[in-house]
DNA sequence: TATGAATGAGAATTCATTCAT
DNA sequence: GATGAATGAATTCTCATTCAT
């Protein structure tokens, strides 16, 4: 939708706080007010913008992921679609790193159980690795899945607040896998 | 600092945005007008927060690196540092991970350089390491940092955000180290 | 008509500030522009509903009084008719007597003059009744006027405010007239 | 204190919705924001008015009122007061009469108990009249109360309406307490 | 005639900041 | 240095009104 559009393209350069509602309106070519025809207050349009959006990037990794077999190839999968989808959309990225975090009422509220709902997703894949012998068993599960968001996260921050060059994340993201799945891997005999 | 103690406090329960500039003086048992004596502003709160809290880490891990040997010491002490710091220290931890982000102003002009310094201090070692060959060298130092960083972040702020049990970061520091010295070993022969 | 019905029920509910435009429609069952086919904006919606009920209910004032003869007789008529006429109509009682005045523009340009050609009508009556020396002589007709016009705006208003009681307005009549007609009797001999 | 006065002035020049807050504060000589250091909204300013200045005159009311014995020289001062004390304040007259009823809220929510208070003083006087003889015993003290009040209402609206003219009020009050005091007095024999 | 989505002017309110004491 | 009352710029949101369908 134009609004929502808009508003990805706003908040991700000026931040949420410091945009005007009547930026965004300009911005998807309405009037102030049509805004609050779609969205009943600022905070409900950003909450608007993360379920929209998040929740078809999450929606699209529980359809691949059954796709394909292993923890290992499951890891694997996680980082390149997450990575695979935000790149080419530097202001989504931004969106999803930093600028969720400026509604303290979005990120306690509604926030933090998306992100919980993520992390057990990894976690799940990384006890099923455990318990198949394909993954080491000396790690927490939970452990491993914050650190493998936290890397995704700041990697992608990192990408969208700085040159954000073609192809970086494409290119993280195998070198992420990498690193995540040898820091997994069962010691050898 | 009274003024900094209570704006660390408050901005950690109620977020940057929503604190008012007078929650923070009444915490600190001040006049509003007093906050203004020792602050230009809101913002500079914010910054000077950051500067004697985050800068105060950040030299201790300068002062601290160089007493250990080897790239894999190092980053384990890394690891071991900011986690440790941070345990007991809930409401640093999420103004560090959350509330930093919420003044764009900060984050673009001030915040971001001292990222970057963090994560070349990390890039750095493991370049290190890859040159005397304690670690695999296939993988970009800059991305190490990157993943690294964001495992130590997203830990941090899971942690502060949840539950924030005690002893909860520290063990999560040996794991963490687990799994990222794991994932940079050189390939055995 | 539908939509002046709706409104007399709205305005008389929630004040015609608070009623919204859309809330007339919707209780008419009309779109909301179709209102402004039939009335130029809110406040002449307003206008409207004072000259369609109240002028109704001078018009039959001005047919009835010529049927009885004697100020007295003219005086009970006239109390008789403006209580019987809104008993029964709670929420034009309430319209009339609470509502037309939250316009301050209906209030001073339009109902103004209603509200004095009615005082002259009561204050015909009484003067002319002083002429005949049927009622005494010592008092102003037109604060005599001023007096039973309060008394009936009054009577009506804690009426369609308080509990709107069947009967209780025909009743509050009778015991109007024997106190206003008493009142102006002329002094025994 | 200033706002208030400012708020009486304007209220009653402009009627309350089309008065805006800035006015009041420009009236007042003091800046918008400092309205909101006193009185919360727009609504409380005109609740605090009412509290301020209507309480004022039913507390003189009620330490004048014993000062007089029998229930005509009760009811006699009770006009006089209510007349008196308007007399030279046409602003705030036409703020009791007609403003505060601008607002649906203050009005069904906060005025109309003190009205039934008020309407009550007056019942008890006509009531104690009526038991010791000295008033006629066949009309409801209420609805005499009722019809009393809205007579001096009406009185005071037409008045502060119209030209307002210095001593109106009191002329009108002596020639009130006629009609009403006459209009109570027992049969004669 | 009727609709109702879109408009955009307008207003209440907040709150960082100042400065006389 | 410390205070906190006063300031007034700035911004969200509402809602009467319009007009293309």
């Amino acid at each position: 939708m134009r609004i929502l559009d808009a508003a990805v393209r706003v908040f991700a350069k000026k931040g949420f706080h410091a945009t005007r509602v009547s930026e965004v309106a300009k911005a998807a070519g309405v009037a102030d007010g049509t805004i609050y025809l779609y969205f009943k207050s600022k905070d409900e349009l950003l909450v608007s913008l993360f379920e929209d959006r998040v929740e078809r990037l999450l929606a699209f990794l529980h359809s691949e992921l059954p796709k394909v077999t292993g923890a290992a190839e499951k890891l694997r999968r996680i980082i390149e679609l997450q990575l695979g989808l935000l790149e080419g959309e530097r202001d989504l990225a931004e969106v999803v790193t930093v600028i969720i975090r400026q509604s303290t009422k979005l990120m306690k509220e509604y926030a933090a159980p998306k992100f919980t709902a993520y992390l057990d997703v990894i976690a799940r894949v990384v006890a099923e690795g455990q318990a198949s012998g394909e993954l080491r068993g000396d790690l927490s599960p939970h452990l491993a899945a914050r650190a493998i968001f936290g890397a995704l996260d700041g990697i992608t921050m990192t990408w969208a607040l700085g040159k954000a060059d073609r192809g970086g994340l494409l290119r993280a993201s195998g070198q992420l896998a990498e690193l995540v799945l040898r820091g997994l891997s069962p010691v050898g005999p």
